[in-house]
DNA sequence: ATAGTCCTTCCAGTTCTTGGAAGGTCAAGG
DNA sequence: CCTTGACCTTCCAAGAACTGGAAGGACTAT
């Protein structure tokens, strides 16, 4: 079958399909005739599998790892669960990490009246603080929480 | 001051400085003599100030917005506090999302034996899922929560 | 003079796609 | 037979927010 009809029943977008392709996630198709990508039942399935890995959040790396795992019939399970469990980890630190955030911007936006007058604690709290955050705080590619 | 100790004083990274002022957030300070960048106590607490909002998960462009609103002594507190609780119903959005994910791996690995044997509860289900995931629930450079 | 630390600019890479251009293919209709 | 229109192909660029590193100038101290 095609890429679009591939894309369609997997969910993923042929344009992604292609890229999944070119940074070797996914392994190249058969090309027809005509130079198109011919894709089978079970590519369609593979896709879904990474649609629905990166939907729970899993990065494109982890979701190599846990395709390499699905295609190995005789892997240990505890390899796929403590993948899992890694990431649920990973999870449970942004979460809290947002909920850090949260409860400073409920608290700072509880004190600004929200009217006409130009008093604004959330202003004068931003411009006060030391924010000692360091380059230790940011990650790589540092996907913050925005 | 050298970008160096403006670094240090403020928390944000002497590259981040530049770069900052390249895209155009913070404006351009005088150069001495020898084309170093001169910087005063105020440029240090604006530097603060954007490195906390950034750290309160605030995007470039609304620290931009806030920043603007900052500068301008005589805008309605009401506006900085629509601007605030936009961005607290966006956390709460990641958090609902996180939240989601994490649901669905704790279900999964707790399906998982996580001994030698090769029956992965994790794999069969992210594989059987439909995941009929569309274009739509991508926001433009998906910022994916991983 | 020499080393070491700072500063400058500029280019590239990171992550995960998506948009768009330029052009080949295919199936259907007039 | 020719023309749409919907596919498909490749390749380049962008977006968000930096960070790393190279090449070279400036300053400080020994």
């Amino acid at each position: 079958m095609n890429i679009g009809m591939a894309a369609e029943r997997s969910g993923v977008s042929a344009k992604t399909i292609r890229y999944y392709e070119s940074i070797g996630l996914i392994r190249p198709v058969d090309r027809r005739e005509n130079n198109y990508r011919d894709y089978t039942e079970a590519d369609v399935q593979t896709l879904r599998f990474i649609n629905r890995a990166r939907s729970l959040g899993f990065s494109v790396k982890e979701v190599g790892a846990l395709l390499a795992l699905w295609r190995d019939k005789g892997r240990a399970s505890h390899k796929v669960k403590a993948l899992a469990m890694a990431h649920i980890a990973d999870i449970d630190r942004k979460i809290a990490e947002l909920q850090s955030m949260r409860r400073t911007l409920i608290a700072l936006t509880e004190r600004c009246h929200g009217d006409d007058r130009p008093e604004c604690p959330i202003l004068d709290d931003l411009a006060a603080a030391p924010a000692a955050r360091t380059a230790d705080d940011r990650p790589h590619a540092a996907p913050r929480a925005d």
